[in-house]
DNA sequence: AGCCAGGCAAGTG
DNA sequence: CACTTGCATGGC
């Protein structure tokens, strides 16, 4: 085990990690005092943790300071958290709503998720809640991934694209995925078997990595744009959900709503400027935690 | 009871 | 191509 501390206030526009890990842009992390999404701060000696393929990790912040335990090095830390952003480079173009969320929220990181865990747990965000997705992803963890050892816990571990296709319909059913589980069966099948990968969409163009992962079954703009900006970097990926649509039509009535999913994210590209895929991020956040 | 939840696929016109 | 409908499940 790799353990070790970073100092918050050598981050540029620093970190706070309930905001960055219970605001539904992942459904990875878990914490070890309660259920997620309390948005309480953790209790002392408690940790936030992930346990995918590609790794283990468990973070707190005290003192000022992130500490950290990890089977991997420091750099899987930073770059899990994107710790090496710098925020203070988010400029709001005047926008008044993007202004009022960067002035209102700070230290809120995009997260950087594994590829196929972030794949598959977006296809599960389909018509679904926030904190049943993230409840989902644990039935799945702890149905077919395996156990890890990590100091005095045991965690289950995210399934392996081999381990989810080789689930049954009637399995995955049964942990309450509904209608998509065939979506994921099919997606994980497609993975396994080497037909298609979404890091492949790591080295293409935006519009063209939106549409390459627009080919596993279950995954379209919306879930594409989630997969791009919270796993592949893609900071130009804005996932219009319901709650942005709202905003919209709240904040923007210049923009027509119903104009289609790429005239609507293309008037935000516009509207936000550079990386405005993660400022969708904050303007999310403040949506859900401040204007709501 | 009925509507909504980080949408998508399949079916029409 | 644009538009409509069905979809599992659970909370309010």
């Amino acid at each position: 085990m790799n353990q070790g501390t970073i100092a918050i206030n050598k981050l540029e526009g620093g970190l706070d990690l309930t905001r960055t890990l219970e605001s539904g842009q992942t459904f990875l992390w878990n914490r070890t005092d309660r259920e997620f999404f309390s948005r309480e701060s953790l209790a002392k000696g408690e940790w936030y943790y992930t346990a995918t393929p590609g790794g283990v990790a468990m973070v707190r912040t005290s003192d000022e300071k992130l500490v950290w335990k990890s089977t991997e090095g420091d750099g899987f830390v930073r770059e899990r958290l994107r710790l090496d952003d710098d925020l203070t480079e988010l400029e709001d173009n005047g926008d008044t709503l993007l202004k009022t969320a960067l002035s209102e929220i700070d230290g809120l990181r995009l997260v950087n998720d594994p590829e196929v865990p972030c794949l598959v747990s977006f296809i599960c965000s389909s018509n679904m809640r926030v904190e049943r997705i993230h409840e989902m992803q644990q039935e799945l963890a702890r149905e077919l991934g395996g156990t890890v050892s990590f100091g005095d816990y045991e965690f289950n571990v995210y399934p392996t694209a081999s381990e989810l296709a080789s689930a049954t319909e009637d399995q995955l059913k049964s942990l309450k995925l509904g209608y998509r589980a065939s979506w994921v069966l099919e997606t994980a099948s497609m993975i396994s078997q080497n037909r298609l990968h979404p890091a492949n969409a790591k080295k293409i163009e935006y519009k063209e990595a939106q549409q390459y992962l627009e080919g596993f079954t279950g995954v379209g703009p919306k879930v594409a744009d989630c997969t791009l900006l919270f796993s592949l970097g893609f900071t130009e990926a804005i996932p219009l959900d319901t709650w942005i649509q709202s905003a919209v039509e709240k904040h923007y009535p210049a923009c027509d709503v119903d104009a289609g999913y790429d005239t609507v994210t293309e008037f935000l590209r516009e509207q936000w400027g550079n990386n405005a895929g993660y400022k969708q991020n904050y303007v999310f956040e403040y949506l859900r935690t401040v204007e709501a």
